[in-house]
DNA sequence: GGCCTATGGTTTACCGGTCCAATAAGAGGG
DNA sequence: CCCTCTTATTGGACCGGTAAACCATAGGCC
């Protein structure tokens, strides 16, 4: 392994000066910085990076937390992330939860360590029991796409899912519709009061048992519970899921149960993910800005990185927008 | 910052006692352990990492390179990985390479500089072209879901497509095919020569001209390239696509050009992707061990971390399977 | 009682960089 | 020609751990 100091000797110079050299922040004459370069070049130096870190204290590293890689919200919030920091020059240490808080706290408590100068906490699924954990954490931690009650003492970049569903309501109410049911999975509660919201406005509720919860967000559980819904209401003309995968098990329903889409019976879904753009009819859904979040939120951190001590406990909530596309029709009455 | 000699100094021990008593390594009285330990918990002192990875010149950090991480295969293999390296107490490095090569030579230089023990490199669209700067590499490095020529020098860990290829082939061949054509990625050559295999047997030959390519693997491309396939020869009672993704292409150009599937023309995909599971009929795929493939790769990665010097340039081929659904059936006329 | 060996702890030397104060070499001014 | 002021380079301390050699004490044995 060659070191600093080789190349130090081989260019007649010391340590310092090749680190000089490399760093540039102070000036070297050009000719030394010349035979600098040669014998680095000859040695085939690379500089030892967890050395640097130990003396300036910065791994160059941000942690990801992430529920899952699978299922193209996060693998998008990756990417975005991953853009930006190779952006600024950072690496990326990325963990998976799982649904496994267990699994969650060990990483977190293993990355607490100094092994990187930054966290960013996407989904708050399994790690907010453990938020306290990083009260004392020397570095920053921004939380993004948090849907839930949001820890004060962290600032959180996230979306208006109020307004999602609020939008995803106006829209089946301009469309003439009264009678709806939402699918929904149970964490999403902020979702169905923007929905309801958006009724209200015209004295129209949303009843609580218009309400049927999917424990999975998978296909099956989507027409399990657009089964349940049609079955409790027959008269429902519309149907909000507040996750695509369940509004697509909501057009399996509904084929099955003999109603055409939209004609009979609107759907909406909620995410505009690109996996079920494939199902027809094309579904009309609440697309999310997700690489604007995740570019905002690594910003945010890195700039909390730099300016030591700055980025006060913000929240700050993006824009969803209706996509208006082929599995919503004006209500059949209307 | 409480370092450990902070906790030395409350415990009224050297620092090297309380490196002891958190490593194990050397017997400490009981009596000093504990005295310790509880000068530990008082300060709530936590190991800086980076000092001991330079000491130890170890990260316990593995870098991996993926193409993206969207798509299931990517995010099943990512998440493989994890668990893993969790499992044996290491981190995980993620780089995307986005079909960008200066991208991944960049992170591989900076890879290089000792911040990883050991790399693998999944996908080989992106970074074919740089395997020579790892030629140096002080660290084990692995390849695996490698499609095209392995350059030796490094152990692989991969999948045999031309046997998926040959087992897509076979199943045609034996449902009575004949008469087939291909949907390919420029990329997928392996597969077709197994497809070209399993007719060969019966001494027929699919010709240059039944192949048909789609630059990317879409709908759309496969929507093209199957509707360029069924108008070249419109004789064709089975499809092979070399990805599912330009399989539900076929299922489209199919329907669009009234044939019935799978009474009309069997299609067969590959990969067996999840995303896909909703497409009707259902498709006829090809899976992959794909968990199986990341949990070897990282498991000879790690091995080679401890022994270091061996892993000598092996490759490993993981057998992929037949999944028959309902896109395939007898050939019309047999 | 003297010698040998465990056992538990300390000392000293790294790992490979960066940071800062000190110094040597040139340039410019009086 | 001497003194000052830059500018380029150097030396040593330091980041926070680990590794290995070394020392002290106590117990076992003949």
């Amino acid at each position: 392994m060659v070191t600093m100091q080789d190349v130090a000797e081989r260019a007649g110079v010391t340590k310092q000066t090749v680190s000089n050299v490399l760093s540039g922040r102070v000036a070297v004459r050009p000719a030394t910085a010349a035979r600098v370069r040669a014998a680095i070049e000859e040695l085939g130096y690379t500089p030892n990076l967890v050395a640097r870190s130990l003396a300036t204290g910065s791994t160059r590293t941000v942690g990801l937390f992430v529920p899952t890689v699978g299922g193209s919200f996060y693998a998008e919030l990756i990417e975005e992330v991953e853009d930006v920091l190779e952006e600024h020059g950072y690496h990326l240490l990325l963990c998976t939860t799982r649904l496994d808080g267990e699994r969650a706290r060990r990483h977190l408590a293993s990355l607490t360590s100094r092994s990187v100068d930054a966290l960013l906490i996407a989904g708050d699924r399994d790690l907010i029991d453990h938020l306290p954990l990083l009260a004392g954490a020397a570095f920053p931690v921004v939380l993004c796409a948090w849907e839930t009650e949001v820890p004060d003492r962290f600032p959180v970049v996230t979306i208006d899912y109020e307004r999602a569903g609020y939008l995803a309501g106006r829209h089946l109410r301009e469309l003439g519709h009264r009678r709806v049911a939402v699918l929904a999975s149970p964490a999403h509660t902020v979702r169905i009061e923007g929905f309801r919201r958006a009724f209200a406005a015209d004295g129209i509720s949303v009843p609580d048992d218009a309400v049927h919860l999917a424990p999975e967000p998978t296909l099956a559980g989507g027409v399990a519970a657009a089964t349940a819904a049609l079955a409790a209401d027959p008269a429902v003309t519309a149907v909000f899921a507040t996750h695509d995968i369940l509004a697509l098990g909501a057009l399996e329903a509904a084929r099955t149960a003999g109603r055409r889409v939209p004609a009979d019976l609107s759907v909406i879904g909620h995410d505009d993910n690109p996996e079920v753009r494939l199902a027809r009819p094309a579904l009309t859904s609440i697309a999310l800005p997700r690489r604007e979040m995740a570019r905002q939120a690594v910003e945010l951190l890195l700039r909390a990185v730099t300016k030591t001590g700055s980025a006060a406990n913000s929240l700050q909530l993006l824009r969803p927008e209706l996509v208006v596309r082929d599995s919503t029709a004006p209500a059949p009455g209307a």
